[in-house]
DNA sequence: TTGCTCATACGAAAATAGTCGTATATTCGG
DNA sequence: CCGAATATACGACTATTTTCGTATGAGCAA
């Protein structure tokens, strides 16, 4: 088993992976509309962001048309494993514990009893 | 309730509140130290970290003496909580649960029984 | 005192990230 | 066919982060 690449997206471009992830195909404009709604930002600074994770290899498009069409090319949950690993080590000296205590503290992010639910399973599971 | 500072430190800058947490005094040689057995760095390196850090406010330190004897300003826990809660709207679509989910599936991180017990604690009482 | 070690200060280069203006091409309504 | 709208390409500028060379001075042992 080996790493392809080593996922090191930014946070921009994390942004634009979350509404890829979410959309499957986007234009850039789709795209840029979905980043206007949580920040200010110039089109062509969607566009160029998108062009360099395209070289990154973090998405891949169809440029066979005017209008290109982009999707994800990386995992969303290998990638987020992987971003959430770095943090508990670099966050959280190692401890995955520790991160969800505070993560299920956190105020303004707060579970529904039925997510509450989905964890006590996982929980149980790993019990055993 | 206001927040007097915008805590947002760098991927190094964590790497060294992380040695201050722990050791609550220490020397820069002596953080420096403790970085060498993760990563290469040279001493002035460091040095110039923890003097920006200072500017910054996110460390304190007594130059009363030659040897100047740092400590971390900013607590550990809002820090933690204060960076996960955009982890969660970055990567996790603001989902605490998703991060919880992958939290305790990750196979590099973990969690003891005990530290199981300490998580279900906690669940029952957001059960309530 | 002299010279060696170790500490801080400081400036500035190098590496990364994010922003955007402008050029140019395509499409399409009329 | 013409012009407005819209798309991509690309270069360059700004800002931030990281890295380190060099200067300077304190402390100390011989």
């Amino acid at each position: 088993m080996s790493a392809p690449k080593m996922i090191k997206p930014t946070e921009s471009e994390l942004e634009i992976l979350q509404i890829l992830w979410r959309k499957g195909l986007a234009t850039v404009r789709e795209v840029h509309e979905e980043l206007l709604l949580t920040k200010e930002a110039g089109y062509t600074t969607t566009l160029k962001l998108m062009q360099i994770m395209n070289e990154k290899g973090i998405v891949k498009r169809d440029d066979s048309m005017r209008t290109h069409i982009y999707q994800a090319a990386v995992n969303k949950e290998k990638t987020q494993k992987h971003l959430l690993s770095k943090i508990i080590d670099n966050l959280f000296g190692g401890s995955p514990t520790q991160l969800v205590i505070q993560a299920l503290g956190d105020e303004s992010h707060k579970a529904s009893p039925e997510e509450l639910e989905k964890i006590q399973v996982l929980l149980n599971s790993l019990k055993k």
